[in-house]
DNA sequence: CGCGATTTAATCGTGCGCAACTTATTTTTG
DNA sequence: CAAAAATAAGTTGCGCACGATTAAATCGCG
């Protein structure tokens, strides 16, 4: 009632150290976002905005489905999130002629010079990432793999 | 030149490679959330209500406040999550007769019950992980630093 | 050719996550 | 002691995420 604390402070090693690697994963991407944040606002994007954004600046014009297979976004959070990329007047839209089920989604020429912007932006945030190349690569390359497998397990 | 595809192929290796880190880490957790899904939803709760109720299985009944410093969260996210809870019948919450500003968040009957579902939980998502204990420590303990400078940096 | 199945976006409802603000209760301090 | 500052929780507004549904266009198969 007042106190069963005992038998639960370490419950099992491992299962401990799962809960940390989950924890982990949620807590940096949190960390990361808060990061991006201030330097973000001060070119009126978020943060996946940011990361559509990069999609389009690398890879040019390319329809909704597209963007989403590699960000990992279905159209439930890239069409509200593309209809205010288009307010604020950085993309454009227009169905392909060729399919009219897609839209293609375009850089305006606003779009296209805040390119210019995310040498900064990187830098910013490599400065306060703190960790040098070797460490990053590997870092991303274990990230990877992890999400790999835990999409992989989710086909079952 | 052909050099022109390779130079727009990869601008800058430095700026690619924190652009592929913090995008692993955004798309990692969106991977554990999609892993954790299926299971928390037979036991009706979402990843983040389950972190809070590892929190309180793990510590105790506590306020708010150390809930959310445990987890990064304020109260902004944790009010109306906490009175789902509530709502749920897995929790209770009652002002501190000592100060009664604090709310203490304690565990129901029914909730400190649902602490045995959690091995299976924890096994399925260890199971879909797929990674054995030195390579989830490895991880854990990079994402801890980088959380750390992240956080740092972000006091300057 | 026609009609059902599939594909692509958009929409809706729910639940975070967070900044900004509000309210209530200490705590500090003049 | 009383006014001001600090603290804890809640509320509001906005923008993701995502499941479920809808609508339109294309594909495929008889």
């Amino acid at each position: 009632m007042t106190d069963k604390v005992e038998e639960r402070a370490i419950p099992d090693e491992e299962k401990r150290l799962e809960r940390q690697l989950c924890f982990a994963v949620y807590a940096t991407a949190h960390a990361f976002n808060r990061a991006y944040k201030p330097i973000l606002d001060r070119v009126g994007l978020t943060y996946p905005q940011y990361l559509v954004m990069l999609v389009l600046w690398e890879k040019g014009c390319q329809p909704v489905k597209t963007i989403g297979e590699q960000l990992d976004l279905d159209s439930g959070t890239l069409s509200p999130l593309l209809k205010r990329l288009e307010q604020a007047g950085l993309i454009g839209r227009m169905r392909d002629p060729k399919d009219e089920r897609q839209v293609i989604v375009s850089l305006t020429d606003k779009g296209a010079a805040m390119k210019c912007q995310v040498n900064s932006i990187m830098a910013a945030i490599v400065e306060a990432a703190g960790c040098d190349m070797d460490e990053m690569a590997s870092l991303r390359e274990q990230l990877q793999r992890l999400r790999a497998n835990l999409t992989a397990d989710e086909s079952r």
